[in-house]
DNA sequence: AAATCGCGCAACCGCAGATGT
DNA sequence: AACATCTGCGGTTGCGCGATT
């Protein structure tokens, strides 16, 4: 029953990554695609366990994120979904395209919840709609669809804290989720690496898993793992894979929030960035899963809940609670 | 100016679900 | 159907940096 570390402890290098460790990462994926990290470290010689290759790329290399600066809609929509959903930060992190869950996590644990436990009361630190002991992690969704009524009772609940929250639009959300939008966060690695549309030399050869680490040592440009993200960015923007999210303007200046430091890199646009041709197309990258027709409700959702002024306080939410349960237009 | 403290973030750990054999 | 392996998720930790004393 005991398993085994994913990795030994023996030749398995820990800590934080270096730029060349994140273009090697990135070379390997642009060629294969994401998927199968049992072999990313064997296949590019990296020191590290699958587990810290597939973090990285999902929390830090994978194009389209955004860090940093949380806009005032950005938390709003956290708090929210967290009063509903709990610490499901994936879940959660499903209606931040650009956000990982691990930045969500941060985030809340740093910011929001002090700020909700020390201003706006300690009941929305406690989540109503906190999945019972239990559950089982992976099926939310799921549980969501068919518990709906429990979570409407928790729902009632919690609105008594939570004067500003917007409970039915946060159910209609829960439900939107189930039927697997949500799913959609764990980055559809569906084993998507293995179909790798043999990637011919571009711009990935250059940096293929053997140059990267030469090239940054005596390359005239500094090599920072922002360079890195944001020359993805840009790579997967010019495949009009993000689409930019809905409700969360500014996708953009996703990696350049602040680090100005990184603006003498010149990675001249070619260095990498596989401009025409690329071999991988990473749509399924960036937080893919939800398909167009169901990102429709969240920018419903989101200026739903921001606009809280004009439509929530018209509505009661017990009545709004006491409504047709499944009754969701989704 | 130096030392200490607190905060924020990146990364790790372990569990559990999903998938493949 | 059972087992093994892979992947995803959430909690936690450790380090670096800035603020404060």
């Amino acid at each position: 029953m005991v398993r085994p570390p994913c990795c030994d402890k023996e030749g398995v290098k820990k800590g934080p990554w270096t730029p060349e460790e994140d273009l090697v990462l990135v070379s390997y994926i642009q060629e294969h695609g994401p998927g199968n990290w049992r072999a990313v470290p064997a296949r590019t010689g990296l020191m590290r366990c699958s587990k810290s290759c597939r973090l990285r790329w999902t929390n830090y290399l994978r194009p389209g994120i955004k860090r940093g600066n949380f806009t005032e809609q950005e938390e709003k929509l956290i708090i929210h979904l967290q009063a509903l959903l709990g610490n499901r930060w994936a879940a959660i992190a499903s209606y931040l395209p650009e956000r990982t869950d691990n930045d969500i996590k941060n985030y809340w644990n740093t910011h929001l919840k002090r700020k909700l436990q020390s201003g706006g009361g300690d009941g929305a630190a406690k989540p109503p709609a906190h999945r019972p002991p239990s559950s089982s992690k992976g099926q939310w969704e799921r549980r969501l669809q068919t518990d709906i009524n429990l979570a409407r009772r928790a729902l009632r609940e919690a609105l008594t804290p939570l004067d500003d929250l917007k409970p039915t639009q946060l159910q209609r959300d829960a439900a939107v989720d189930a039927p697997g939008a949500g799913v959609g966060v764990g980055v559809g690695v569906g084993d998507g690496g293995g179909d790798s549309p043999a990637s011919s030399s571009s711009g990935a050869s250059q940096c293929s898993p053997s140059a990267p680490t030469a090239a940054a040592a005596a390359g005239p440009f500094v090599l920072t793992t922002e360079n890195i993200s944001r020359m993805l960015d840009g790579w997967a923007g010019r495949k009009g894979a993000r689409g930019g999210s809905p409700g969360t303007p500014g996708g953009a200046e996703s990696a350049s929030t602040g680090s100005s430091d990184a603006s003498e890199v010149s990675y001249g646009g070619a260095a990498v960035a596989p401009a025409a041709g690329g071999p991988v197309v990473f749509e399924y990258e960036t937080k893919p899963a939800v398909p167009p027709s169901q990102q429709m409700p969240l920018s419903a959702i989101e200026s739903w809940l921001f606009d809280d002024d004009n439509h929530f306080h018209h509505v009661q939410s017990a009545s709004l609670l006491d409504a047709a349960p499944m009754d969701y237009p989704f």
